[in-house]
DNA sequence: AAATATACATAAGTTTCTTATATATAAAAG
DNA sequence: CTTTTATATATAAGAAACTTATGTATATTT
């Protein structure tokens, strides 16, 4: 007897390149988050959809700071650490271009698999 | 003086994984592509926002006919070799699966994206 | 006492691209 | 007539962005 849900489990991917996009958003929207809140806002919004993992997410976050895109604030929380990232001033500007690229991209495809539409 | 046109042009990117897609909702549309043909028509139908290249492209066509999901036919037309594309049965199965992917990712970049519509 | 939740991190490997290069024929431009 | 552009395919090297697995540590729930 097999027991192996995975395989009836969707995949839930987000298509490479669109984490960054999300996490600036995100800020963009609630000030400031730390990472595991990021995930847990990401699951709740797209209920449970889409699943941001650490493997993914902490590098993202390293680099995006590493790019001057993000500034962090660590904070002790019930004795457990918290990283607050926040987006600098540069990092909003390439939020909006950011953004736009992302909906650039959206019609593109609609146009390109859904052409009766055209959007 | 430099002339340096590339730092003014749009990356024109695809979020990676996209590609793939984009060539089977072709296929479905149009019966049966060759490479270059899908290059141009991806081109023409996004206004020349979306540029496929080679070195992507005809490795994508390779991979999905090793996986079984197109085959090929290979013709000779003005001396030249072109090598016809069109999905298999279960490459048309495929591409309603990944399109529905898409439609979902899509949905859910919206609602992360663009809270307020939350299509 | 063990499992789950919270919170971070990194290393190894895979996939999917970009960029560069290569071959070959036909047509257009200079 | 010679070079450039268009047509048509292909692959190799490297970069980017993931997945999967593992690791640490504290707090809470079972």
């Amino acid at each position: 007897m097999y027991i192996c849900e995975k395989d009836f489990m969707k995949s839930s991917q987000l298509y490479k390149g669109s984490l960054n996009t999300i996490i600036m958003k995100l800020l963009e929207e609630n000030g400031r988050m730390y990472g595991y809140e990021i995930t847990k806002k990401v699951k709740e919004i797209t209920k449970g959809e889409l699943k941001i993992t650490e493997g993914a997410l902490y590098p993202a976050l390293h680099k995006l700071e590493a790019e001057g895109f993000l500034e962090v604030e660590v904070e002790k929380v019930d004795n457990r650490l918290r990283k607050y990232y926040k987006l600098t001033e540069s990092g909003t500007t390439e939020t909006v271009n950011r953004l736009s690229e992302l909906e650039e991209f959206i019609r593109n495809m609609q146009t390109l698999v859904n052409p009766k539409l055209s959007y």
